[in-house]
DNA sequence: TCTGGGGTCCTAGGACCC
DNA sequence: TCTGGGGTCCTAGGACCC
């Protein structure tokens, strides 16, 4: 064990990520206000901003056309995951040299905790300088980091210390350092239930550790002894490295112009049915549950879901289902769509599945696989289902005769067959 | 001023069964 | 004629996070 018995959790932050991502190609950016995000003048909003676009009010989550208003001579770029996910990846891999115990929280943060013999406050601080040198030195980025007994006073400890810092609470401190600060800092306390917590009264951590637990139930129910807790900076929730299986795969889109046709809307499922499907297959699920999203103009967000008999791989199938369920919601609220989304979940990995298809059934999923590889190199709107035939059931139309001339004509090597 | 897109988890009510 | 109690599954909605 460390000094007094105590764990040692690292709580690593990337600073203003994608803004960061798009500086460090573009270094002639350096130093102006940037926004990483929808388009200017459209519907989106803010995934990431510079620190210098901060300074004029700008935060991620605000509409763009807000953040135009707040600084219009900001540069705005488009978000590219890609690319962010190849510097992610280099990210998790330096973090991987540095603790075998490394749990990725997102695409640009993580914690991990240091074995038990690790000694306060020398090794974390060293360990900590480490990451935070290789990721300047290596990636060009700078990293965040929050050193603490626990998770939560870890991440708090790196909230406060963005970006480009690095700060430590010491064993025995946890409680002293979280009292201060307003309810919202404790991640898991969001907008509506510091509403109410105020309403009561309570507007710091310590005040919210002084609460008799059994009050908090009124806001936070269940969670009302563990929030408890967290707010002591009492925290026993281990990092666990492992990698968690998804419970749901979705796509959704908001449109430029708000849908008043059937038509539109129709199509717009379908093609979200479609790339949730593929998406399922690239990561070798299959999904029985189909939930429709519908946000109207007037911004009522409203859902239906329904089990399918069997799980499934198929967009079309999925889209079949999708289309019902949002057009008993049209009939229902009678406006314009602003927004369609599309779900599956009741996920199972597929190999847990093959030997309940049947084989032409199985030949239709390899088709469509073979088909998702090829479909970056065919457009970004192919999806396998438009090189299948419309019919009913799993035939394969024509593309079982084209798809070796397809596979052919775009160098598919075996490899990813 | 006008509100993205990817998710997770919790709650609450109703159907249904024993 | 008036009626329990527990368990499970399904559905809808909302809070929250990055």
């Amino acid at each position: 064990m460390g000094v007094d018995g105590q764990r040692v959790v690292l709580h690593a932050d990337l600073d203003a990520f994608f803004a960061a991502a798009e500086v460090r190609r573009r270094p002639e950016l350096a130093g102006r206000p940037l926004i990483v995000g929808g388009r200017p003048g459209g519907r989106g909003v803010v995934s990431s901003a510079s620190y210098e676009a901060r300074r004029y009010g700008i935060r991620s989550g605000m509409p763009v056309v807000q953040a135009e208003r707040l600084c219009p001579q900001a540069v705005f770029l488009p978000v590219d995951f890609a690319y962010y996910r190849r510097l992610a990846a280099q990210f998790r891999a330096i973090l991987g040299e540095l603790s075998a115990l490394v749990e990725h929280l997102s695409i640009d943060e993580a914690c991990l905790e240091l074995g038990p013999a690790a000694r306060w406050p020398d090794e974390p601080l060293a360990v900590g300088q480490r990451l935070r040198r290789r990721v300047r030195v290596e990636l060009g980025l700078s990293v965040t980091v929050g050193i603490a007994t626990n998770r939560t006073v870890a991440k708090v400890a790196a909230d406060l210390a963005k970006p480009d810092g690095l700060s430590v609470v010491l064993p025995g401190r946890e409680a002293a350092f979280l009292a201060p600060l307003p309810v919202e800092s404790l991640p898991g306390i969001g907008p509506k239930a510091a509403r109410r917590l105020r309403e009561l009264g309570v507007r710091t951590l310590g005040q919210l550790a002084q609460v008799p637990p059994y009050w908090l139930c009124m806001v936070f129910g269940r969670r009302a002894e563990e929030v408890h807790h967290l707010a002591q900076g009492i925290d026993p929730r281990p990092v666990v490295p492992e990698e968690r299986a998804p419970k749901s795969v979705g796509h959704e889109r908001t449109f430029h112009r708000d849908l008043a046709d059937r038509s539109e809307v129709a199509r717009a499922l379908r093609e979200l049915s479609e790339k949730t499907a593929r998406e399922m297959r690239r990561q070798g699920l299959l999904g029985q549950v189909v939930s429709v999203k519908v946000r109207f103009d007037d911004f009522t967000t409203v859902g239906r879901q329904r089990r399918l008999l069997r799980p499934a791989f198929d967009g079309r199938e999925i889209a079949e289902v999708a289309l019902g369920l949002a057009f008993e919601l049209l009939a229902e609220w009678r406006r314009p769509v602003r927004l369609l989304g599309v779900r599956m979940s009741g996920l199972t990995p597929l190999a847990v599945q093959l030997s309940l298809f049947d084989p032409k059934v199985l030949r239709t999923l390899r088709l469509m696989q073979a088909l998702d590889r090829l479909a970056p190199r065919l457009g970004p709107e192919d999806g396998a289902s438009r090189w299948l035939g419309a019919g009913s059931g799993y035939p394969v139309g024509p593309a079982r005769l084209v798809l070796p001339a397809l596979e052919r004509r775009y160098d598919v090597t075996e490899d990813e067959r």
